[in-house]
DNA sequence: GTGAAAGCGCTAACAG
DNA sequence: CTGTTAGCGCTTTCAC
């Protein structure tokens, strides 16, 4: 059941049929009554591979993403959903598993616009790559941009968040603090690092490396990472972490030593995303405005997809430090 | 850039480059390298909406999920685009967010022939819609097949798993058991709540409605839920949940109640995702094979994508209960 | 207000 | 081994 044969079944041409479908206003009241009858009764639904290969266009748009067993992503991606489907477009989601090849797989997507863009919550290939297909495609980085590409992006100031934690701690007479990151060398990391090290040195600590701990993301990374911190001497009072997980496993790791967290040590995370009020003790975090985070990512794609030459911007959004048990609940 | 384009540049028919691309042997392999040779030069990749519009197909399944926050979802994907990646197949996740809308906006995507075959989570459109459209698409439902659809789905048996967790909290001795469910009524929920009555039951124990309170599924509804049960007189000593979120906010009530979860009262939850060994207490649970959900389905879906009339199959793949120490870590 | 026809980019007979 | 050609389903001029 095709255009063709709806037209043969109202006795009229495929371009009324098409004109009915996509709302022309230049056709008869009664030829539009017969057609959207006719529509129905045959449950007709206009192929949209023929209209894409006809306008070009897709009307979706996909989102990358480099897991799925981040609940951080979550709400990003509904602020994107919500906001692209007021302009009319569905998103497709992609996994990429931190995986360079399905990245590119999907990224071709774009190129074979089976897409008409693209919002990426991750990206492993390197910055030309970024850079060129930003000025061919519609696409847009988000929480990640990529160091030295130049593309459209919405993050928060990472290196900002590290430092105002860091200092309120150092302002509390925390003197050892540490940090438990990942080894991804992505922006956000490296700039949740550099805050670390920036507020040491302008409050005059002096900055170790031993002090910072990288590995995964995983619990399990966090606890590993707490017990290196804890055989530190002087012991640690505070930690840093780069994400929540991370500090999951890290508080789960000092009480299982009988360390009060909170009290002993104060551990801060990074996402705020709600396991945070539901472990105990409940964790303090740094919260990334997660919907507004997507909302204006499909907003920069827009302008994009508007025209492809528009300049790229860099958007920064706000965070907010939240403290909860695991630094004592104060502030 | 396009075919035709390629093909003018290396004085060749657009017959012949499509050859190329599609690796048919039929090809001199002097005009084999030289057409590669330019098509590497351009850069040029086929327009998949030409070929799909063409061949009627686009190597791509829909996988429809209900909310991407719950980290049970994440393996099953990964079992999914693993098994499918080996046939040749991209897969594309949609969220629903549980709106009906949204599920049939996507499911439309299946009709207009933009994705092959559709392996979905969760549905809310009722029976005869996913058995009709079983009939004419590739269609599988993982986890949570529709009640009275004939479809294809793999699931666990939802009920047994119940009904082993109580009758093991009944050896032991626990004579008041409550259990802490959702309000969607679907499949997977009911066999639950049936699981927990069947043991009761056929163990001598009187079910009381009261000792089953419904909600949703977040942490709050947890804790909300616990909260209820513990008015309850005799007070319960086990606690069923439909979910480890359920489970997480049950026993983080009982908790700031001061009582002793795995001692004066056992928590079990569902699903065994991972933070159920980040918590304190540890979280017992029932584990689903996550992966081989996803795989099985896809296997499901192939068999369909081969053949669309090839008969309908119900999978149910093994659980095993976990035991951790909110419910005292023995068994 | 409606129809005829071209063409989006590709593949697959069929011919040679 | 390569080329010619039709056509997948749709939208959009251009006529009338």
């Amino acid at each position: 059941m095709n255009i063709k044969d709806i037209a043969n079944k109202c006795n009229l041409s495929v371009a009324t049929i098409s004109r009915v479908i996509n709302n022309d206003p230049k056709v008869a009241d009664s030829t539009r009554k017969k057609v959207l009858s006719v529509i129905d009764k045959y449950k007709f639904v206009p192929n949209i591979t023929g209209r894409s290969l006809r306008t070009q266009k897709s009307n979706k748009i996909l989102v990358l993403l480099p897991t799925m067993s981040n609940q951080f992503y979550s709400e990003i991606i509904q602020g994107i959903e919500e906001t692209a489907e007021e302009k009319g477009y569905a998103i497709l989601v992609a996994v990429t598993n931190l995986q360079e090849h399905q990245e590119i797989k999907y990224l071709h997507m774009l190129r074979m616009k089976h897409v008409d863009g693209c919002i990426s919550l991750f990206n492993t290939i390197e910055a030309d790559a970024i850079t060129s297909l930003a000025k061919n495609y519609p696409f847009v980085q988000c929480c990640e941009p990529t160091m030295n590409a130049d593309v459209s992006s919405v993050e928060i100031n990472n290196r900002q968040a590290v430092y105002d934690v860091v200092k309120q701690f150092i302002d509390k007479g925390h003197k050892t603090i540490g940090m438990i990151s990942g080894d991804y060398y992505k922006t956000s990391e490296l700039g949740r690092e550099t805050g670390y090290q920036d507020a040491l040195r302008d409050y005059g600590i002096k900055f170790d490396k031993n002090l910072v701990v990288k590995n995964f993301y995983r619990y399990e990374d966090g606890a590993i990472g707490a017990k290196k911190l804890m055989a530190y001497k002087p012991r640690p009072t505070a930690i840093v972490c780069a994400s929540d997980s991370l500090a999951l496993g890290a508080t789960s790791y000092l009480k299982s030593q009988g360390i009060k967290v909170g009290v002993d040590v104060c551990v801060m995370g990074f996402d705020n995303t709600s396991i945070t009020t539901y472990t105990s003790p409940t964790l303090s975090s740094i919260n990334q405005p997660r919907y507004d985070l997507g909302k204006e990512s499909f907003k920069l794609l827009y302008e994009k997809l508007q025209d492809i030459n528009s300049v790229n911007k860099k958007i920064i959004l706000p965070f907010q430090i939240i403290h909860r048990e695991s630094t004592g609940c104060d502030n």
